[in-house]
RNA sequence: GCUCGCAUAGCUCAGGCGGUAGAGCACUUCAUUGGUAAUGAAGAGGUCCCAGGUUCAACUCCUGGUGUGAGCACCA
């Protein structure tokens, strides 16, 4: 006798063990058939897995998010078999599912093209129809070894031989081809119902780019067609939202190859980059901050002291001149530490907060180059924080407030939060390390806030946490960092005089909110699609005439305007209204303002927004008021859309 | 940096088994003065990314470079 609890609850009893599969037929025919996989006590299995004595027992089928992931994780065989179906000689490696879709990485003689893709695909839909059963199987390690050598299959052997111990190794036949997994699997290939491949890109072996490149192979898959099909107006969307194509059409900045990786900032890029520097030089100052200014050039042998030269020669800009080298910054932290060290510091002085919007250069891989996002040259909202080691939790949780605050301002509610702690090549000893890292825990479990640790991915000096929002389509993207110095600044000679009169290093925490203006901006494009809220709209109204009639009294009202701070302009062209209304619109002008006759005669203008609601007619005073209200709720609620 | 694509008018993109190119929008001119997402007509506009090579002939084929896209690697 056995009994099963299952997830409501509810309990059967058996008479012998029996199959997670028997289980669900024993349930209905209907949970059989749609049945991919199994949990017995939490752990995920194959429904042939046997269910031996009493358990809590749940039936996994595609409505469940770890039913959706054996799906993929399927798939990524099915794709498997497929492309050594089409070509033998191609060699498996690993197959993971990644979110929304999986990847399966070949070794093979030669590329994959896009008709192979199709070719791929077809053949996957071919084994569907076969229905083949999934069979699994455990065999001792040099079992394996030895068949998948026989197989000619070297990266599948390597990849055991890694696997420690004697312990047993699973694996999953179906029909012809068979592969190392821990599982679990569907039943049968016929359970695919929507899978789609999407692309194929090189990638190496156990992504080390000293290792052999691989061809990786990208699928999604769904639970449904469906699915599938929202998922692909999904990708379609964000395409549409691409910054860099938005940059274009709205006409904000562009890049050219004289500059790789550097921005041209148009005027209406522009505005909108004012807009975000003048914000955050308002919150800087208003919270402690003393803005100042560095070279941008700076001889070489500081970032040989400050350590930056050992590790990131290679990615700095150098420039020589009368015989001495000099580095473009790429960072501006050595250079506020020579700030710091002008005049004698008292523990009095601390902490003090210095900030910049720094222009820095980095010689960025020209793989890594990606828009906005990634670029060559950008400007941090950096500052640095000296001060004491009893200071730092205070400071670090003062920073952590204050970036979520700015955060609403720009329309993002949710952040993450990340530890990144020492990594392999780093500078200091092991106590400084675990004390930096012991504060930002400290600092992290003050806010109250989930975050992650994610061992190893600090900077050289000094483990960081990393702030990610989240953009309205679900991206997550990493923006702020505060990091703990115990080093750079004794590299660097940075003292204070502490209370008993010694001489003491101060810590530093490097800390940015936006991290680049670049960066921040080709997010908020995104985020917003381009429709800027209205505080940081380029063009935040613009007056259209419907005839000639009417110029004057748009100059005037843009006059008005204008003098009270408004980013306004006139379109007087000789065009019908509805097409400049239509042109205006799909530039995201959040207000467009139209005067006929009408409104001369009353001194008023007629409203409406970039989304087509129209606000009626009114004055221009209730416009400017209108207007003032949009702008103060900056993007907390999204204006004008 | 690595793998594989791509590069044609200001923009978005066609095109040709090698014989110096085309559309829509934008632009200019003319007509039109029209009340909320495209008024009509005409015109102008190109070193087909750059440098070599093959060829009677290269935008097209080959080689190299640059930029760019996807992914990998990197990211102080």
């Amino acid at each position: 006798m056995l009994e099963v609890t299952l997830p409501d609850g509810s309990k059967r009893q058996y008479d012998a063990a029996l199959s997670v599969a028997q289980i669900a037929e024993s349930i209905g025919a209907g949970l059989a058939k749609a049945a991919l996989a199994g949990r017995i006590n939490g752990e995920l299995v194959d429904l042939s897995t046997m269910v031996e004595r009493d358990a809590e027992i749940a039936i996994i089928t595609e409505r469940d998010s770890d039913g959706l992931e054996v799906i993929r994780h399927s798939c990524a065989h099915l794709m498997a078999q497929a492309v050594q179906r089409l070509f033998p000689a191609a060699q498996v490696t690993i197959g993971p599912v990644i979110e929304d879709g999986f990847f399966y990485d070949f070794a093979f003689e030669r590329p994959f093209t896009p008709e192979d893709l199709e070719a791929i695909e077809k053949a996957m839909g071919d084994i569907v129809k076969e229905g083949l059963e999934v069979h699994r199987s455990v065999m001792s390690r040099d079992e394996a070894v030895s068949m998948f050598k026989a197989m000619g299959e070297e990266y599948k052997v390597e990849i055991i031989e890694s696997i420690p111990g004697d312990e047993d190794l699973s694996f999953y036949k179906q029909g012809d081809f068979i592969d190392l997994c821990r599982g679990p699997h569907v039943p049968n290939t016929n359970k695919f119902k929507a899978f789609k491949l999407t692309s194929v890109a090189g990638a190496y072996w156990r992504g080390d780019s000293s290792n052999a490149m691989l061809q990786r192979i990208y699928g999604t898959a769904w639970a449904t067609p469906k699915d599938l099909k929202q998922y692909l107006q999904r990708i379609e969307e964000a395409e549409k939202r691409d910054h860099r194509k938005l940059g274009k059409q709205l006409n904000l900045f562009h890049f050219q190859e004289e500059a790789p990786g550097m921005v041209f900032w148009h005027p209406k890029g522009w505005g909108v980059y004012q807009a975000v520097q003048q914000y955050m030089r308002k919150v800087q100052n208003d919270n402690g901050y003393l803005e100042i200014n560095t070279p941008q050039l700076v001889d070489y042998s500081l970032w040989e002291r400050s350590g930056h030269a050992a590790k990131f020669s290679d990615e700095m800009f150098s420039v020589e001149s009368e015989s001495r080298m000099y580095a473009i910054k790429p960072m501006n932290c050595p250079c506020h530490i020579q700030v710091f060290n002008q005049g004698l510091k008292s523990y009095r002085d601390l902490p003090m907060r210095l900030a910049e919007f720094g222009s820095c250069h980095r010689y960025e891989p020209s793989g890594s180059m990606h828009g906005l996002m990634r670029v060559r040259a950008f400007v941090q909202d950096d500052g640095h924080i000296f001060c004491t080691e009893d200071q730092i939790q205070s400071e670090v949780a003062k920073f952590m407030d204050l970036l979520f605050a700015v955060y609403k301002d720009f329309g993002f509610d949710e952040v993450i939060l990340r530890l990144s702690t020492r990594p392999e090549k780093r500078v200091g000893s092991d106590e400084i390390w675990d004390q930096s890292e012991q504060s930002l825990k400290d600092a992290l479990n003050a806010t109250g806030l989930p975050w992650e640790l994610v061992p190893g991915e600090g900077a050289f000096y000094g483990p960081k946490i990393e702030c990610s929002l989240k953009d309205c389509m679900g991206r997550i993207l990493q923006c702020g960092t505060i990091q703990v110095d115990f080093n750079t600044p004794g590299r660097l000679g940075a003292s204070y005089v502490a209370e008993d009169s010694s001489r003491k290093e101060p810590v530093m925490l490097h800390r940015a909110i936006l991290g680049s203006f670049e960066r921040f901006i080709g997010v908020l494009i995104e985020h917003y699609a381009g429709a800027m809220p209205t505080w940081l709209a380029p063009e935040q109204a613009i007056i259209m005439n419907i005839t000639d009639k009417q110029a004057d009294y748009v100059r005037e009202v843009e006059a008005k305007l204008a003098a009270k701070g408004i980013r306004v302009s006139s379109d007087l062209r000789n065009e019908k209204v509805g097409f400049k209304i239509r042109e205006h619109a799909m530039q995201k002008v959040p207000y467009l303002l139209v005067v006929g006759d009408k409104e001369v005669d009353s001194g008023s203008v007629a409203v409406r927004t970039r989304g087509g609601e129209d606000l009626g007619v009114m004055t221009v005073d209730d416009f400017c008021s209108h207007l003032s209200d949009d702008v103060a709720l900056f993007g907390r609620t999204q204006s004008a859309s």
